[in-house]
DNA sequence: AAATGTATCAACCGCTCCGAA
DNA sequence: TTTCGGAGCGGTTGATACATT
């Protein structure tokens, strides 16, 4: 409806860590006179707080009901399994889980159990294996890219080669980018180098030249690129989940999570911009002599952001 | 020992749902 | 039928504790 939550906008009301103090006089008014209305339960019970505060610590944490501690591994599994049948649905998930709390489930969902599926090769969106890594290698020759979808074509086109040349490096990046954070064990580099024997990811990366990547035909045929396969797109999709880094196994392909001092520059937008004025873009780029794979997801983040490709570019990175 | 990175979790925010008027 | 407002939900943030370098 649109209406503004006016108790969380007001600010002469306290936000923040309950005090003790305040978790007594909360308690205090609810066993005297049960819950009622939460917008004026604050006032009454003398607190300084908006309803929907008190609602949350409530629910949240002082219920008596309340199972504090840790999960147990049965509750963990339970857990996992209403997530297959519910998804992100985490008050239906609490409901069968006495004691436990949405919030405390979405959380250990977020820093726990979500990671522990990735790292057993289970995508947590759908409970499915992620597909191998084989499969992406695969889908990287040009074969497997064309006559797809227009508006890649369309807005790759409309820059200038330079640009180009700049968005099918940013591209590479985040293809090695899921190369190396995938938690998948094996992969085999059957369209990357000569060895078709499944090695550990974390050899390929060490085995990988940048520039003999970037001379792979694929990449200059980049333009011809006009949609991702699901596939494709899958394992995009479980990149992001994946905050581990390589060990020193990598040399010059550790991934940096953060380096600011490398933001790039927006791609060039396709209206509304002069010629003169992308290649002022494109002559202050600054491509520092970097792996490709130091570069940052954040400043792929800001490629990203300019409206005139955002869709595009989302579409890809998402 | 200090700096930095990561994990955890309480709390907030913005939105939708739903019942009452 | 429409509007309004309270309740609840899911995503996100930020503080803090803990681990690692």
């Amino acid at each position: 409806m649109g209406r503004s939550p006016r108790s969380f906008t007001d600010n002469s009301l306290k936000k923040g860590p309950w005090t003790l103090e305040e978790d007594k006089k909360l308690i205090d008014y609810i066993q005297k006179h049960g819950k009622g209305s939460w917008q004026l339960l604050p006032k009454k019970a003398g607190l300084n707080r908006c309803g929907k505060s008190c609602r949350l610590r409530w629910t949240n944490y002082l219920r008596p009901d309340i199972k504090h501690g840790n999960f147990s591994p049965d509750e963990e599994q339970t857990i996992i399994d209403l997530h297959l049948l519910h998804g992100n649905k985490w008050s239906t998930i609490a409901s069968h889980l006495p004691g436990r709390t949405d919030n405390e489930i979405k959380n250990l969902w977020n820093s726990n159990l979500r990671k522990k599926l990735l790292r057993s090769g289970i995508d947590p969106k759908n409970h499915q294996p992620i597909p191998d890594v084989n499969l992406l290698l695969n889908l990287l020759p040009i074969s497997s890219f064309t006559n797809l979808m227009n508006p890649w074509k369309y807005a790759l086109k409309l820059q200038a080669d330079q640009v180009t040349e700049f968005a099918k490096n940013q591209v590479l990046q985040n293809i090695l980018e899921v190369l190396s954070t995938s938690p998948l064990p094996i992969i085999s580099t059957n369209c990357l180098g000569e060895s078709h024997n499944p090695i550990q990811y974390g050899g390929l990366i060490n085995q990988i030249d940048p520039l003999q990547l970037l001379s792979n035909p694929v990449l200059t045929n980049w333009g011809s690129i006009e949609a991702l396969p699901e596939e494709f797109a899958t394992i995009f999709n479980s990149m992001e989940t994946i905050p581990e880094i390589l060990d020193n196994q990598t040399n010059g392909f550790r991934i940096s999570k953060s380096h600011a001092e490398y933001s790039l520059p927006a791609l060039v937008s396709t209206t509304g911009t002069s010629t003169t004025n992308q290649m002022d873009s494109i002559n202050s780029m600054h491509i520092p002599n970097q792996p490709l794979a130091s570069y940052s997801i954040e400043s792929w983040g800001n490629l990203i952001d300019d409206d005139a490709s955002s869709y595009l570019w989302k579409d890809i990175y998402y």
